[in-house]
DNA sequence: ATGAAAGCGCTAACAG
DNA sequence: CTGTTAGCGCTTTCAT
């Protein structure tokens, strides 16, 4: 294969517009110290000539490789691509996140991790030896992992810590995980339900907690008990099925139940099916996530949406603004979660025959 | 922000090994001509320092930036992200292309391109001039646009064409959409059907005329007539609404519809449900893409399955095949696609009532 | 405000 | 087989 050179260099454009190199450089990025008249020429060459810098000889020189790493869980989306169910947390990062960097000039470089190893640091040691990103936007379950924190910070590379609240020195976002179950719950306290169950998320997500929380919060301000209405899940299709038994195979069943993602309150529309309960007649359900499988179910499933889009969009700002020295939010920013109402919620069912057990 | 300096150089690896830097270059780059005993000691110190070589600086000097851009249309993709209908189109690439690449040292960069749009070449002449991919997948409707394979030609850029037969030049792969078409039609056919319908897909793809094609093929080997039995689609929801009225509003409609996409066959199953149509009972329905969408309908949708990942896994392969100067197969790889079955289709209602009109 | 020189980390080309 | 030399395209000093 030919060795392929750069067509057009900054040699090129220098000539061209009859200054030096570095004058060139300046005008690529935006420095002072350049007279507008002379800024013009030399835009002027660039345009002409067609040139575009390249990243490989910005990256070798400068401190700046225009790339943001996003780093994701291999395991779990490895698993969500081959099983296709419909999940697009992919997309949606890449949607916020490639478009906000396509803005500043940047790219998006999707990553894969391991979690469950100690490979984690020598893996993000190597992606950063080999592509030396400007950024790198952590995700959950990794946001919080201090082996890979550590590193980042030992290289000095800003990084977003997405549902995280900043215990590692990154920048933390998060998407308003227990304002969120707030506004599910008392959606369903406002159509009258009084027992609201809640199925919980993988211990391993620390917005497994904030939902959780958000869910109680919401009972207690209502003046609910929460006895025996949470059931464990792990994110899965099948825990679901069985925090959906437990929930409802008791004499006072609960009227509503809020699932902390998709997959488990499709779970739980299926045994609602197996027990003849009627959607939402006889149960009211509303997940967590707002996946495409949601408008899909029979049906459609009231969700929580969690805005990734938007906040890996936030994310790469963020990283920007780092990377150029500016000031950052002291807080966590918070994208907050909106409540899609479809059809799966509906007023509280008349209880006394059920509560006669 | 700190300048960031590789922590271990291949300068650092040479002076622990006792070679020089070129020695250890062979090493990396697994070429000929070194000691297997010198090459031990200097992968030992490779691995003791942790080293591992920059991209950037790899891609200053040779000819490998180890990266493989996969271009997309921007419009479509963005749209689909925004909808969230659940086409994990993307998803399916990245499975494909990114793991494959991962195999090789190499990564795969995601990147959106105009269509209709005289940009396109400067898009890709930027990307190309920041990035210095070693080689680009297009997917259609760019895969034989002769302004994009006219650019890489000159670049001398190994490409993948998928949904192309190679016109242009690049390393052409298809799905086997005829004989999925076949595939489709022939089972109807054997289910006892007669009347076959289909909505074809815009005439922007190729893949929608092969297959039409295909549909055609196996009706005349059946001795089947396919007289108002095209209609016309262009793959969103909208015109598949639109083709399958017309398709089912004339008296002797048909039993049996494939449509050209699963968003063209979800608007069909909507207009079934209409008229008053069963599905299966009264009407047969199957998809092309077999999109997460098909699943979840109600009933689950027959669709032939497009192989996605696979295409993509083996365009990285053959690009990479070609950039290491290999053979590359005479004729287009096929992937081929499967039905796959599920409750949209049965046997054929018998239609002495409706065939009475 | 502009230019000249030095070097980033690596590999191609050539010696030996 | 191994080492030496000369850049790749750009940005950082440091002059002017």
């Amino acid at each position: 294969m030919a060795r392929r050179r750069q067509s057009v260099t900054i040699k090129h454009v220098a000539a061209d517009a009859g200054v030096s190199l570095q004058t060139v450089s300046r005008v690529i990025n935006n420095e002072a110290n350049v007279r507008p008249q002379m800024k013009e020429r030399v835009q002027a060459s660039i345009d002409k000539l067609g040139y575009i810098p390249s990243i490989a000889a910005q990256r070798m020189s400068g401190s700046r490789s225009y790339l943001i790493l996003a780093l994701n869980d291999r395991e779990r989306t490895i698993e969500d691509w081959r099983s296709r169910q419909g999940s697009d947390w992919v997309d949606q990062m890449l949607y916020g996140g490639m478009l906000k960097c396509a803005e500043y000039g940047y790219r998006l470089i999707f990553e894969l991790v391991d979690t469950h190893n100690d490979h984690v640091e020598r893996e993000l040691q190597a992606a950063i030896a080999a592509l030396q990103p400007d950024g790198v936007i952590l995700t959950p379950p990794h946001s919080d992992n201090p082996l890979i924190t550590g590193v980042l910070r030992e290289h000095n590379i800003p990084f977003a810590q997405i549902g995280s609240e900043g215990a590692g020195g990154g920048i933390p976002l998060i998407m308003g995980d227990e304002g969120a179950a707030h506004l599910a719950t008392n959606h369903l306290v406002r159509l009258g339900h009084k027992k609201i169950g809640f199925i919980t998320g993988s211990a391993e997500y620390l917005l497994s907690k904030w939902r959780e929380d958000g869910w109680r919060g919401a009972m207690d301000n209502a003046g609910l008990p929460t006895d025996g209405l949470c059931a464990e899940g792990n994110f899965t299709f099948k825990s679901g099925l069985e925090a959906a038994r437990k929930l409802l195979d008791q004499p006072a069943r609960p009227t509503a139940i809020i699932a902390s993602n998709d997959q488990m309150a499709l779970a739980v529309l299926k045994v609602a099916k197996e027990l003849g309960l009627g959607v939402p007649a006889d149960l009211s359900i509303i997940s967590f996530d707002n996946t495409p499988a949601t408008r899909f179910a029979q049906p459609p499933i009231t969700a929580i949406d969690q805005p990734i889009a938007a906040t890996s969009s936030r994310a790469v700002e963020l990283i920007i603004s780092a990377k150029r020295g500016e000031d950052l939010p002291d807080a966590p920013t918070v994208i907050p979660a909106e409540l899609i109402e479809r059809d799966s919620t509906g007023p509280a069912a008349d209880r006394s025959a059920a509560n006669s057990n």
